[in-house]
DNA sequence: TTGCTGCCCGACCGAACATTCGGTTAGCGT
DNA sequence: ACGCTAACCGAATGTTCGGTCGGGCAGCAA
């Protein structure tokens, strides 16, 4: 087959589908309350998918054509959704970043001390964690090699600063141990937090409270049996 | 200058060095007690370079031409090392690994119980993970797209196994807290230690004694300010 | 029927990719 | 002085990358 420059598709061959993938089956519309009868995606459901496949494979070892093809949709059409790949990157860590700095803007009870705003703080990112999991773990794996990722990059840096400040007012007012430095404490709470994404899953039949009771926990009373 | 097809290495033009990274020092000889006088690499010494670039833009986000303008040597001279690019990741994780069984095998002491075993083992694993940092950096973000990754995936899993083993021992014999899942322990607590490849440096200014003491302290006795 | 719009397609592109190749060079033993 | 070899090089290989292009086609409105 001479390849034919500046020539358009060649006709279909009926009753055949084409190139991607074999046994294919055709999902269910994506944009439920739109009009029905052809499968489409929005922008969403399709940041979704290709949240899952950069996690199973990493964002850099993920091809468009391999995308595409677990779309069910041509490399192209990705392309009538979203400016690029990188937009796609910046799409998925915005949302992480933006259930994340939620949870530090949360009430929580106006009147509460440190220590208590600081367990609070752990718990629900426990639970942000887990709801919004493929996001996140997309966020925490970001490099800094395009210009997306290292916005999302500062974002991560100014929630740490805040989540350290407030293990520092905690260890002021006395309510957690003073033998450890407060920003040493921030890392490994917030390291132990993070750590989630790299086993946690909604269908392994952990409850997010059981997970989240377990975590808090460890790290505020320990795994050691208590005297008494 | 002129592509000039078939000729070898072009006169070096004096007072200034080729192409490659601008202000570059020759470095030291790798491989001293070799003969001297010539400056090369050896496998160990490319791998660690290596290695830091790939943890620096990611394995996948890390071209060879990147490696070599790192290494100050061209793309091809890479290959007279090593037999390409998934090698330099299989010998930096089989570093990682190695370092991370041999913890396992320790003696540490033959009469000592499963909970004094499973606290030598936390404090021995942030010291290997602080003496090997960027190997074991490298194995935690393997995703298994090749089989050298899926290789190092395969070990990884049983190194978590006999993790969780020792972890239900000290369950048993009631020395950690038997209110949580031992399977849930072991995960938070290995998640917590795996955590510190993302922020611990040794460079900057935190002992690994400090680091290890800090971790075990949290995670055994907790953050909250004991009573009494 | 016609024309418009949203969604999709196969074919194609330049750049970057890992890898290979023929050949040069530096320093050793002899 | 000479030959050997580890170490290196520039130029090219074929492949895969992210992205573009012009057009096809379903559904809807006129």
């Amino acid at each position: 087959m001479p390849a034919r420059p500046g020539t358009g598709r060649p006709p279909a061959v009926p009753g055949r589908t084409p190139c991607h993938s074999e046994g294919m089956i055709r999902r269910p519309d994506r944009n439920p309350g739109a009009r029905q009868g052809r499968t489409t995606y929005d922008r969403d459901s399709l940041v979704e998918v290709a949240v899952a496949v950069f996690n199973e494979r990493g964002y850099d070892g993920t091809g468009m054509e391999e995308l595409a093809r677990r779309l069910g949709i041509s490399k192209s059409s990705i392309y009538h959704h979203v400016s690029g790949k990188e937009e796609l990157l910046d799409l998925a860590v915005g949302r992480a970043l933006d259930a994340l700095f939620a949870v530090l803007d949360e009430p929580c009870g106006d009147h509460a001390d440190a220590t208590a705003r600081l367990e609070h703080t752990v718990r629900r990112s426990v639970e942000t964690l887990a709801a919004e999991l493929p996001y996140v773990t997309l966020l925490l794996r970001v490099h800094g090699n395009s210009e997306a990722e290292k916005r999302a990059l500062e974002r991560r840096r100014d929630f740490d600063h805040r989540v350290a400040e407030l293990v520092r007012q905690a260890a002021a007012e006395g309510g957690v141990r003073g033998d450890i430095d407060p920003g040493l404490i921030s890392r490994l709470l917030f390291g132990t937090v993070n750590s989630l994404i790299e086993w946690y899953r909604p269908d392994g039949g952990l409850s997010v409270p059981t997970l989240a009771d377990a975590l808090a926990t460890m790290v505020f009373d320990g795994l050691r049996v208590q005297r008494g």
